[in-house]
DNA sequence: CTCCTCAATGATACAAAGTATCAATGGTAT
DNA sequence: ATACCATTGATACTTTGTATCATTGAGGAG
């Protein structure tokens, strides 16, 4: 197994979850996935390997994630929400207006302020999500 | 007319898209809007005041003041995509994984990282987005 | 290891959100 | 004032997300 998948399910069993197939299947699912994915294309995906599981699974465990801070659904174009793994760490996207193309940077500036900020709300950070929009390169002619 | 209606009309107009009765009656009921509305709450309230504006209306609008670079849709918990304005400048939300509650604050720290990042990558901003995850005051227990 | 309990599941049915289409309308350039 | 074509709104539809509930199986107690 994956390593991030093992620290991913460490993370589900440490909050009182329980460990069951369903989960693990997704969650090995969702690893291997792309940069993001949508609930229904990971459900899809998942059956591949264990088709006796639910869409509502799929929904329920997503929602799960994004409560232990290890995934998080973005917008990307419109349409139905992509999910990208918070897990490794956070990320730093520039997203174009028009194509929607977005270009990823790894560069994690801003940790000092962020901190900062945590502080002065009392809030317990899990991860960080900068998105910078405009027009990239191409769209703008 | 609001100084800020007028400005994202501005928008729309320089860019070559006609200045019709719906997208003025759209863009004046998102800039009175709360900090962030639904599609479909949008279309309720713009019928408010013009019954004629029809839904798939406010959706194309929506999808090209996206494109223009002044809103941006954001999920919040999950369901529909809710719609910030982004033409005021920035958005800096702490936002809670289990809660979901949102708190903004104001300090524009990264501007010159993100300037050095666009420059990098031969992008020409409008506007930025930090969410920074995790759990809020109550929700940490 | 076996039993028991309750969190978790998956089937079903449903509600909400978003999209496609196309004839009719109305902004705007001339 | 006219004509063209971007935009609109009505309709019908697909996709995405949610509620419900009987059944199942993970994991602690004995």
């Amino acid at each position: 197994m994956d390593s991030e998948t093992k620290k991913i399910l460490d993370v589900v069993v440490e909050n009182g979850y329980r460990l069951t197939s369903a989960r693990l299947a997704i969650i090995t699912a969702l690893v291997n996935s792309a940069e993001h994915v949508t609930a229904d294309d990971l459900a899809d995906k998942v059956r591949q390997q264990a088709p006796h599981v639910g869409r509502m699974t799929v929904y329920r465990t997503l929602d799960l994630l994004c409560e232990l801070g290890i995934v998080r659904p973005i917008y990307q174009g419109t349409g139905a929400a992509h999910y990208i793994l918070m897990a490794k760490g956070s990320h730093h996207h520039l997203i174009c207006n028009r194509c929607h193309g977005v270009i990823e940077f790894e560069e994690c500036f801003a940790a000092m302020l962020i901190e900062e900020m945590a502080k002065r709300f009392d809030f317990h950070i899990s991860s960080h999500l900068l998105e910078i929009h405009g027009l990239c390169e191409n769209c703008y002619e």
